[in-house]
Formats: C-alpha cells, structure tokens, sequence
DNA sequence: GTCTATAGCAGGATAGAC
DNA sequence: GTCTATCCTGCTATAGAC
C-alpha cells in the first residue's frame, strides 16, 4: 500500500475542495476543477470520497470543525492574561477571535464563507457544526459571562445577547462586498483595527442593555 | 400582438424564479425547474429575458428593488407616528421593518436569502443594489439620527454604527437555521416579538456608545 | 408568442487497464 | 492507488413549426 501518496491526494484534495466550495458554493463547483487545482485524477474524488457531496462533508469535518479548535484554543489564551474576565473582556476576545488572530485573512475568509452558504442552503454539515462547535461554545461563553449578570436575566436573553454580539461581529466578515462598497474602505489592518474598536464598544453597550429590566 | 398574456408568463416566471433562486441558489436552479414551476413553456426564459442569468437580474430590478420601496414606506410611516424621532425611535424602525411589517413571512425571507446569496457571490446586482437602495437608504438614517449625536462623532463612526444594528438585525434573519437549532425556538409570532424586544434593546445601547468619546 | 425538438456541451460517476 | 475512456444524465440555448 502506498498510503503516504494517498494521503497527500487526499489533502490536497481537501484543501482545493475548500477553497472552491467557499468561494462558489457547492453547485457553482465541479469535480473536474477541484481535481485541476489539486492536481490529482479526475477519478479521486470518487475513490477517496465516494461523492461530491461527502468530499463536501469532509471538507466540514476535517477542516472546518479542526479550525475553530484553533480559534476556541486562541480565544481562551487571551482571556487567560486576564485572570478575572469581565464582561468586557470576553466580549472583546469573541470579537477578537473572528476577526483578528492566527488564521491568515484567507483562511478567516474561506471559513466564514463556508458557514454563510451553509446557513443560505443547509445541509447535514450545519447540523454537525451547530451540535459540535456552535452549542458547546454557547454554552462556555454563557458560563463565562453568568456570574456578572443580574440574577433577573434568564437563559434565554443571555443567549439571544450572545448571539447578537457574534452577529453584528459576523456580519462585519461576511458582508464585506457590501461593508467596503457603502463605507468606500477595503479591509486593510488600519480598518480592521477600526471595526475591532467600534464592534467591541457597540456589543458591550449592546451586552449592558441586559442590567435593566425590559420595560 | 397578445402582450397580456406574455405579460403574464414573465410575470410568472419572475414569480417562480425569485422563489427558487432564493431557495437554492443561481446554479442549483436550472431553467425547466423554473419553467415547470410556473407552468409555462422551457423555451420561455430565453424568449423573454434572453438568458437565464439576465432573468436573475430581472428578479432583482422588478422584484427586490421594488419590495424595498414598500419596506422603506413603512418605515417612513412608523416614524411619521413620532413627529420628533429619537434614536430609539429610528432604531426600532428599523428593526421592526426587516422583522415585522406588511411583507409576508415568505417574502421576507426570500428577500433576505437573495442579498444573502448575493454577498457571499457578488455579482452585477450587488453593485446595483448597493448603489440605488443601500447608499441612499444609509444617508437618510444618517440625516435622520445626526441631530441627536455629539459633534464629535464623525461620519464613519456613525455609519458603522448604523451597519451594525442591520447586522445584528439581518443575522437573526438569515441565520434563522442556526438560531433555531441553537434556541430550541421557532419562528413564530411570539419568537418574533421576543426578538424585535431583544434587538431593539441591543442596538439601542449600542447606538448610544458614540455619545461616549473612544478611550 | 408559444411550442417541440434538438444541438452542443458539461456534469457526476464508474469500468477496467495498469 | 492512479489513470483513461466513457456512460449517461441534465443543462442552456436556439432553430423552426405553428
């Protein structure tokens, strides 16, 4: 068995696969091209894969999920240097994690587009992310900003502010074809320093809203 | 000459179109799903609109452009109600207009699933859309919150916060597969209510973040 | 304007040689 | 495991009858 070879096939596969999935979405993308840019044979999809759709689902398992360990990994090391969090701080290293880190822009690009098509046409690959990744992490954030609300927040409102501040934080990555078009200003790192500030300063006012009582 | 009856399919095929492009995407439709869901003939698409990507066009110039001057006319009337408009004012018309209003539930959500799919794979109806509806649509939120904001806040500042509150906003829109798995709610009227409570609050505190200076 | 028929091509998947 | 050749399906677009 020549498995060393195999392998290597395999993820260059995957890495030519993720690329075009994210930037085409599934439908938009053939194998023969995947197969063109990984430089492999027009038949490898199927004898690694057995489909289109399950080198799709690999992509998710093997790349995606693999990914926000590294994300989750950085985002705990930053609220380490601060021994006693505050709301403030998580929120900060949530805002942190998604749009400035480790990953390379491309990679940051590739993943959040990735999730955006999933979201816009879901698959088994959402449910998988949403179970393995999403509802963990929903559950440690919520864990971590608990003891600094108000005994009156219930569950619920605290999720639903959570997901706000990762929305407004998402929408910043994803809609960058709209963001640069209306604000005139290309995501440079003076710019993503900019929204760094601005979206951390609007989701901790935003996250405060939920020290007053709904009127 | 029976230009009723043509008026009639492209007004259908316009119909089905919209529907399936927002569903599933430009490349997943074919032009017989099209044809075959509004019960006209497969050659019909290139008759009327030329080919199938003029028609995605179409769907955007005579449908989603259109739609927004209604969602904008109520917007306009709901702050009509309040002859002094505050920021939280604005901020929950704006919210109520993507959640709540004369649109259907579908309609809505056709609407949001098009952008959607249009930012994560811009193409000329983006740069049209960007440039007739956002732009000015920005401006008049602008004008319209100016009055009420310290001198110091500059233009960017204010425009980030207004793309922030629709991000949040469109998140729990579009991101609806998500939100759902991760609450355990559905998108009932009660859901809805809870979330236009819970944005408006949200995006209400963190517009006011720009009456404080950066540290 | 509407229809049928079809050209012309690209797609996913697979059989079988090596 | 890798490759070529090919099957078969489904696609867009169009020609031409009505």
């Amino acid at each position: 068995m020549s498995e060393a070879v195999n392998d290597q096939t395999r993820e260059r596969i995957l890495d030519s696969a993720e690329l075009l999935f994210a930037r085409k979405g599934f439908d938009a993308v053939s194998i023969r091209e995947i197969t063109g840019a990984s430089k492999s044979n027009l038949a490898a999809v199927n004898y690694h894969f057995g489909s289109k759709f399950n080198l799709y689902m690999e992509v998710f398992r093997q790349r995606w999920v693999p990914r926000t360990r590294r994300i989750r990994k950085q985002f705990a090391e930053r609220l380490a240097d601060t021994p006693e969090p505050r709301i403030r701080d998580v929120v900060n290293a949530m805002v942190r994690s998604f749009l400035d880190g480790q990953l390379t822009d491309q990679e940051r690009l590739i993943h959040g587009q990735l999730m955006q098509r999933e979201i816009a046409s879901p698959t088994d690959a959402l449910k998988m992310v949403v179970e393995e990744v999403m509802r963990p992490q929903q559950q440690r954030l919520s864990d971590l900003m608990r003891p600094h609300l108000p005994a009156h927040v219930d569950e619920n409102r605290l999720r639903l502010s959570l997901l706000s501040v990762i929305g407004v934080t998402l929408y910043f990555t994803f809609a960058r074809p709209v963001v640069s078009r209306l604000t005139g200003q290309e995501y440079d790192d003076e710019f993503k320093a900019v929204l760094i500030d601005h979206i951390t300063t609007f989701a901790i006012d935003g996250m405060n809203a939920l020290n007053k009582e709904y009127n």
